[in-house]
DNA sequence: ATTCTAAGTGTAGATAAAACACTAAGGGGT
DNA sequence: ACCCCTTAGTGTTTTATCTACACTTAGAAT
C-alpha cells in the first residue's frame, strides 16, 4: 500500500542508546546489521517511526524488541537530521538513551535472528550512519546527567552496597572519589534506605546494602532539594 | 508535483523559541496564525522542513524568515512527536530555543503580512497546538542552562554594565542576586573584558562597560574551567 | 550648592569540600 | 585454631567557597 504527500518528506526514525554497567565497565548494546546499507556494520538498535505512535513508544517498542524488556529507564537524547546520514536519503533519527542494569533482568541480548552484543564504550567497533556520533553526545549527556539527577541507580540492582554505586560513578566520571567524602555525601543527602541485608558470596567482609528511595528523593524535590554530586 | 512512499509518514516540522530580554522581561515571540487549524490565535515560528536541508538549516531559515537576522544563538530542544498534537495528522516537530538580544539588532518582528509580536513570558496568550508545552519546556531549559553555561550573554548587546548582566540573572531564575557576591564571582572569572566606556545617556552615574570574551572563555574551558552561577 | 540615583567596593562568619589512615569483619588457607 | 588477605566502615582538620551586609563616589537634575 503506498502513502502519497504533496511535499517530499524525509524518513523519521528513533535510535537507542542503552548501556548498562559491568563492573569497571560502561557498555552500550549494539546489533550487527543483516542489511544494505552497512551490511554487517554494527548499529544501535531502532527503526522507523510509525504514525500511529509517539516518539516515546516507537522507542519503547524498539528497546522491547531489542531485549524484551519493559519499564525501563529511558529518555530523549538529541534529533539527528544531517542530510548524507543514511546513503539512501533523507533520514532523520530522534535519538534515545537507556539505563538497564544487568544484574537485575535476564535480558537476551540476541533476538529475532539478529546478531546483537554489549561492547566496552573504550572499545567499539566501526558503527553503521553516524552512530559513533550519536553515541557520543549519548555519552557525554550521561556524564553531565548523572551528576546533577540521580539516574545512576538505574543502572544498578535495586539493592546494592555504597561501594558498587562508587565504582559507577568513578566509572561513568572517569576519576577516583574519596570513600569516606562519597559516602558521607549520598548518606548526608537522605535518599538512600540502609537494609538490613548484606551482601552474599564475597570472599571478604561483606557490605551492607541500601535501597534508592525513589519517593523520598520526589518528596525532597519538592521541598527545593537538589541532587549534586 | 506529488512524492510517494511505502509506508505512511509523520509530516516534520521545526518550531522556534526565540528568546529577547527587555528590561525585565523574558520575552517570545509569536506568530498570529491565518490559516486553519487555530486560525486566529498565537503560535511559535515555525514551518516545514524540507528534505534538502538539515534541521539546523531548516530552524534557521525559518527564524530568518521571520526576523530577518542571522547568526543567532540557536540550539536545539527537544522533539515534540504526540498524536494529537495537530488535528491533522501526525506531525513531529523538532522544536529550537534562540537568544537574540533586543538592542544590538534591528528587528523587524513583522514579516510577510504576518502578525508577529514579543510577549512576556509571564503574560502569554492561549497559543496553537502543543505550544504551550514546548515553550515551558524551552524556558525551563534555558533557566537551567543559563546557570552552568554562559549563554546569557547572547541577549546582551555586545558592551554591557555588569548591573545589566545581572538583571539579566535575576530575570531568568526569578530571584534576587546580591550586587557584591555577583560582581566578584563574574569577575573572577576571567572572561569578562573591563572596557574604557561608559554608558552614556543616564542620568545618573555611568557605569563601566564590559564584554564577554569568547575566545578566553574556550580557552579557559579547555583547560577544566567550569562555567558556574 | 543640594539632592537624587545608581555605581562601586571589602570583610567576617558560616557552610561546604577536600585530604587523609586506621580498625573491623569475614573467608580462605595452613 | 591461627594467621593472612581483602574489603567495609568510620572522624577530624584544613581549605575553599558562599553568604550576609553598609557606606562612599560619581554624575545628572533641580
Amino acid at each position: 500500500m503506498a502513502h502519497t504527500y504533496e511535499f517530499p518528506r524525509p524518513a523519521l526514525t528513533v535510535d537507542i542508546v542503552m548501556f548498562a554497567l559491568d563492573r569497571h565497565d560502561l557498555k552500550v548494546m549494539l546489533i550487527e546489521r543483516d542489511l544494505e546499507p552497512f551490511a554487517g556494520r554494527w548499529a544501535l538498535p531502532g527503526g522507523f517511526v510509525r504514525v500511529d505512535e509517539t516518539l516515546d513508544e516507537a522507542a519503547r517498542r524498539e528497546l522491547e524488541e531489542e531485549t524484551g524488556l519493559r519499564g525501563i529507564f529511558l529518555e530523549q537524547l538529541y534529533t539527528f537530521g544531517d542530510l548524507d546520514r543514511d546513503p539512501r536519503e533523507h533520514v532523520v533519527t530522534v535519538a534515545y538513551y537507556a539505563l538497564v542494569n544487568l544484574e537485575g533482568h535476564n535480558i537476551r541480548a540476541s533476538t529475532d535472528a539478529r546478531n546483537a552484543a554489549w561492547f566496552a564504550i573504550s572499545d567499539l567497533p566501526r558503527l553503521a550512519f553516524d552512530h559513533e556520533r550519536i553515541l557520543d553526545v549519548a555519552h557525554e549527556r550521561l556524564c553531565g546527567k548523572v551528576r546533577y539527577q540521580p539516574v545512576g541507580f538505574e543502572l544498578l540492582p535495586s539493592k546494592f552496597p555504597l561501594r558498587q554505586l562508587q565504582d559507577l560513578y568513578e566509572t561513568i566520571l572517569d576519576r577516583e572519589l574519596d570513600k569516606r567524602n562519597f559516602r558521607k555525601k549520598l548518606l548526608s543527602m537522605d535518599i538512600l534506605v540502609e537494609l538490613n541485608e548484606i551482601e552474599k558470596d564475597v570472599a571478604h567482609r561483606a557490605a551492607r546494602l541500601y535501597r534508592f528511595d525513589k519517593r523520598k528523593y520526589d518528596r525532597l524535590t519538592k521541598q527545593g532539594f537538589n541532587f549534586e554530586l
